[in-house]
RNA sequence: GGUCCCUUCGUCUAUCGGUUAGGACACAUGGUUUUCAUCCAUGAAAGAGGGGUUCGAUUCCCCUAGGGACCGCCA
C-alpha cells in the first residue's frame, strides 16, 4: 500500500485567502489522518505576478493555523526542465503537436464564435496539418492532443461519478511560444514527480482535473485520485477571492481572533462529523474525512467565527490563552509590562468573561496596563456632588482594611448604599468610572480586588 | 452561449425510505448576576416547485426554476 501524499500548491500571486487555507487544512488532514505526508508547492510559473511577499505570505498563514508541511519545499519553477522534457516526449510518441496559429488568429475565432454565440473551442488546426506548412516568423506553442470521441469518467471522492463529453475539451496548450511549460503540464508532471495520490482542491479546477489525468495517461503514469471540494462563497453568494475583504489569515488575527479557534471554524465549514461542532487538533486528525464534505458551496459567516473564538477563550487553558494574549498584545497593540503580566494572568479568569477576541480581552485589561486613567467629558459629568462624596467615604472605609478582598469590601460598599439612599449602581458606576475610565467593563469587585488597595485608592484620591 | 456542479431554518449542518425534520451560530423573550457581559431556560425559524417510483419520500429518478464554477500562451 502506496502512503497517503497531498499537496497545497498555491501560486504565489496575491494573499492566500481563507478559502485556500480551508484547502490546505482538508489535505493536511486527511493525509495527517492516513498517517501520510502533506507538502506544499509554491507554483511561481507566472513569473509576472509571482511576488515574494506573497510566497512569505502564504508560508506565515499556513504556520500561523498550525498546518506544518514536510521540510522539502518545492518551487515549481526548479522544475521546469522537467515539465519541457515531457511536453517534448509527448511531441515525439505524437500525442502534442505544434500550433503555429497567431494570436490574431486566435482572437479572431474567439470573436466570431462569441458573435455566433457558440462555445470557443480551439479548432485543432495543426493537429494533423504537416510542420512543412509552417510560417517560419514566429514560434509555435505545443498543444496536447485531446481526446476527441467518447466520454470521460472522474470518479471523484466528493463529487461521486462526473462524466464529460472529450469533445468539449479543447487541445489544450502545454508549453507557450516562449517555450515555458503552462500550469496544467506543470502541475501534473509534478503531482507525478511528488507521488501525490490524492489531490484534494477547489472545484473550480474541476475542467482542469480532465485535461490532466489525460497527461497521466499519455506518460503511462499511475492517476491519483481526486477530490474537487465546493468553494467558500462569500456572503453573497460568489467564490471567495482575494479582493474580499476580511479575507486573509491576518485580518482575523489582528482582531484577536485565536488559530485554533479559526482551525475549528474552516473545517467545520462544508465538512461535518455528525453533530459534533467543536474539534481540538487531534480530534480533528482522528476525524476528518472525504465523506464528510458537502457537495454544496458555503457561505462565510463571519458572527460562526467569533463565536468560536469566544468559545475557546473561555475552553483553553489560562496559561495558554495568556501566552496568546502576550503574543497578540505585542504584534498588533502594546506589549504587556512585566508587572502587569502577573495581575493580567491572575485577572484572566473574569477578563475573559466578556471577550469574543483577545483584542476584547485587551480593551478589558487596559486599566491594569497602565494606571493613568482618562476620563471621558460624558464620564465626568456622572462625577457629580453625591458621587465624589460617595467616593470619599469609600476610600475612608477601605483605609481601616488590613484585608482587601470581596467578602470584606461587600459590606463596605453595602454600608455606603444604605447610608446614602442610593443603589449599587451609585456607588458601582462612579467608582468604575474613577478606576477605569469606563462605564463598562469588569464586575467592581473584579476590579477592585485586581488593582489592589494601594493602587485604589491612589486612582480614587485622585478625583475630586 | 456551451460544459459541469449544487439546492434542508437567515448561516453552518444532521438525517444514509418510516423522525413531533435534530444540533450549532445569529435572532427574540424570560431568569440569574445589585452595571455591561457571561451563564441558564424558552421561543420563532427549513426540505425551491412540479411530476414519478414506493404502503410510505427531505432521502431514489425525471423535469422546471434558482444559484455557482469553468470556458487563457493565469494558476
Amino acid at each position: 500500500m502506496k502512503i497517503v501524499a497531498t499537496r497545497f500548491a498555491p501560486s504565489p500571486t496575491g494573499p492566500l485567502h481563507i478559502g485556500g487555507v480551508r484547502t490546505a487544512l482538508f489535505n493536511w488532514l486527511y493525509s495527517k489522518n492516513k498517517g501520510g505526508k502533506f507538502y506544499l508547492r509554491i507554483e511561481d510559473t507566472d513569473k509576472e505576478r509571482s511576488k515574494e511577499e506573497f510566497k512569505n505570505q502564504i508560508i506565515n498563514s499556513l504556520k500561523w493555523i498550525g498546518i506544518n508541511y514536510e521540510d522539502i519545499e518545492y518551487i515549481q519553477s526548479d522544475k521546469i526542465d522537467e515539465h519541457i522534457n515531457v511536453a517534448n516526449e509527448l511531441l515525439k510518441k505524437g500525442l502534442a503537436y505544434k500550433c503555429y496559429c497567431s494570436n490574431a488568429e486566435i482572437e479572431e475565432q474567439k470573436k466570431r464564435a462569441k458573435q455566433k454565440k457558440i462555445p470557443y473551442i480551439y479548432n485543432r488546426k495543426w493537429r494533423d496539418m504537416s510542420e512543412n506548412d509552417a510560417p517560419k516568423e514566429f514560434n509555435p506553442v505545443i498543444r496536447f492532443k485531446s481526446k476527441i470521441d467518447g466520454k470521460s469518467i472522474l470518479n471523484d471522492l466528493v463529487q461521486g461519478t462526473v462524466e464529460i463529453e472529450n469533445n468539449t475539451i479543447e487541445d489544450f496548450v502545454i508549453l507557450r511560444a516562449d517555450g515555458s511549460p503552462t500550469y496544467n503540464l506543470s502541475a501534473s508532471v509534478d503531482d507525478h514527480l511528488m507521488s501525490m495520490t490524492h489531490i484534494i482542491r477547489g472545484d473550480d479546477h474541476k475542467i482542469n482535473t480532465f485535461k490532466q489525468i489525460q497527461i497521466y495517461e499519455a506518460m503511462n503514469w499511475k492517476v491519483p485520485s481526486f477530490a474537487h471540494i465546493p468553494l467558500i462563497h462569500t456572503i453573497e453568494g460568489k467564490k471567495l477571492s482575494k479582493r474580499d475583504n476580511a479575507s486573509t489569515l491576518d485580518d482575523y488575527s489582528k482582531i484577536g481572533i485565536m488559530p485554533d479557534a479559526l482551525r475549528n471554524y474552516l473545517l467545520r465549514l462544508g465538512w461535518s462529523f455528525k453533530d459534533k461542532e467543536i474539534f481540538d487538533l487531534d480530534e480533528s486528525i482522528r476525524y476528518f474525512n472525504l465523506e464528510g464534505i458537502g457537495k454544496s458551496p458555503s457561505k462565510l459567516d463571519v458572527s460562526r467565527i467569533y463565536s468560536m473564538n469566544e468559545y475557546y477563550i473561555k475552553n483553553i487553558d489560562e496559561n495558554d490563552l495568556f501566552n496568546q494574549l502576550k503574543t497578540y498584545c505585542e504584534t498588533f497593540k502594546e506589549a504587556i509590562p512585566d508587572l502587569a503580566q502577573i495581575k493580567i494572568k491572575n485577572s484572566l479568569h473574569f477578563l475573559k468573561n466578556k471577550a469574543k477576541t483577545l483584542e476584547d480581552i485587551y480593551k478589558n485589561s487596559k486599566f491594569l496596563l497602565n494606571d493613568d486613567v482618562k476620563i471621558k467629558k460624558e464620564d465626568k459629568k456622572l462625577l457629580d456632588e453625591t458621587a465624589i462624596k460617595i467616593i470619599k467615604l469609600f476610600i475612608d472605609d477601605i483605609n481601616k482594611l488590613s484585608d482587601f478582598t470581596r467578602e470584606t469590601l461587600e459590606p463596605i460598599i453595602n454600608n455606603i448604599i444604605t447610608n446614602n439612599k442610593t443603589n449599587f449602581k451609585g456607588v458601582g458606576q462612579p467608582l468604575r468610572i474613577c478606576l477605569t475610565g469606563s462605564k463598562f467593563g469588569p464586575g467592581i469587585y473584579d476590579i477592585l480586588c485586581a488593582l489592589g488597595k494601594d493602587e485604589v485608592t491612589k486612582r480614587l484620591s485622585q478625583i475630586r
